[in-house]
DNA sequence: ACTGGCAATTCCGCATCATGGAATATAGGG
DNA sequence: CCCTATATTCCATGATGCGGAATTGCCAGT
């Protein structure tokens, strides 16, 4: 092996794994936070692995269609990952989506599930609410925890160092005017949202728009559900009233997560 | 190895490439298709693996956080490869965009970029039209390649030869009335399409949906945009200013695609 | 409850397959 | 044009992944 200090890496996740398969995957998150472009020694320096090493990974992965090269020799990630992911995520919407659309029913707002993926939270399905026709699918779309119903709700079910480890590396920077961007307020209201069992989403995302979310209960690679609509219809008694259904629908997602 | 006819198999795309990868891909792959959940021999009956062999790959998926395990000890892809996708198709995006946004404006119908990925075509970039916000966001969307613009201008880029073959493998099922399903005037279409650069779906896919595209010329793996609208606004005229801004749109973005 | 059968998981010795250092091509920069 | 940085190919080595066989665990049938 490379160096003296085996298993001292991560590229072994655990006994047992098998590890081309854990360094290609590597290069491809590797690949994902350098904005989805590298060349290979780049790779070689984020990786430490060596430069052959890298070259037959990564020609692997351009063989199957997973990555793409450039004429510039540089890497990019390649079009079947789009197809996959796009299956991965309409599968989790399979069984998410008749919770969610009860949702709407009880509602009549916009319900959300996303998970967390590294130190984002990326929305895996979508029942969108009957008023309004507007507002794309955001299926896919990966948004910063600090700033979202469900990121919060995701940290807040999270062991709070773990949560505090992604908050420090993300940071708090403001995306609208009511973004908390002070680290104190916002452990706080993780603090509340774990006493609660639910979080709120004042516009800190997106202006005007109201969100309330819950974790998905379970033992498992956490998610979060959201219901968001516009202030006009989401006032406080709107919420006191929609609180404890999101709550209820975290419940019974982490139930049919662990059983399905 | 386990049968005497080495390399008869797919298994291994090309000389040198890491095998262990591309059966594990491979075991991604098989999963999609299964419509995203399968059991462990399942997955050895289909792929023809050793159930230890396909274990040990699927157990460093599930640690990788890229496939999920079910209580039912079946296998679902997992939230990972939501993100990646996402992130993929967000990297053809970039480049892409600009170049629809400029069709959209020119045309104020929606404007896409697909690819072709396996024997269909996978939605990566699209700018909606600003008159509608109908229609949903379609990336990561896969589609068939006889019944939709870009899949045609797919067609048409490759060697008539690859073109017929995967025809061959799909066939032309009817998706509405106007799908064309005589192999024929199918293969006709095509010539046409090469003849004057783009294509034309008169509704084949979706009733109503005027579709006009053309391949993304380059030497890479094919892609293709197109620009569709209702046949209300999209009339013989507009078609006939339409098609030449697509050409257009797809020789820049090969261009682009090839020096990017 | 007991049992039979099937599916998932673990074990383990063997040989294959991935590994990475060094050598070779190729692209930019001066 | 040469020179440097980067990508790619070669190849001997042994660690690593392989798969047959044994084990465990889960249900369905009675």
């Amino acid at each position: 092996m490379s160096d003296g200090t085996e298993a001292s890496r991560p590229d072994v996740p655990r006994a047992g794994g098998v590890q081309s398969l854990a360094r290609a995957f590597g290069l491809l998150e590797t690949l994902a936070e350098t904005g989805g472009e590298a060349g290979l020694s780049e790779l070689a320096d984020r990786t430490g692995l060596a430069p052959a090493t890298i070259h037959r990974l990564v020609r692997t992965l351009v063989d199957l269609g997973y990555l793409r090269q450039l004429s510039s020799r540089r890497y990019t990630l390649g079009p079947k990952l789009v197809g996959l992911g796009e299956t991965a995520a309409r599968q989790f919407g399979r069984w998410a989506t008749p919770v969610l659309a009860d949702l709407v029913t009880e509602i009549g707002e916009t319900a959300n599930l996303a998970v967390l993926d590294g130190d984002g939270a990326v929305y895996v399905a979508q029942v969108p609410s009957p008023h309004q026709m507007r507002m794309f699918t955001e299926i896919g779309r990966r948004v910063p925890v600090h700033c979202t119903g469900v990121g919060k709700a995701l940290l807040s079910a999270l062991p709070p160092a773990d949560a505090a480890a992604i908050v420090a590396r993300t940071g708090l920077p403001a995306v609208t005017s009511t973004t908390i961007t002070d680290p104190d307020v916002f452990a706080r209201g993780l603090a509340l949202a774990r006493e609660r069992g639910y979080v709120l989403d004042e516009g800190e995302q997106e202006t005007g728009v109201r969100c309330v979310a819950a974790p998905v209960t379970g033992p498992h690679g956490s998610a979060a559900v959201s219901v968001s609509g516009p202030l006009s219809r989401m006032d406080d008694t709107a919420v006191a009233r929609i609180a404890p259904l999101v709550v209820a629908a975290g419940r019974r997602l982490g139930t049919l997560l662990a059983t399905a």
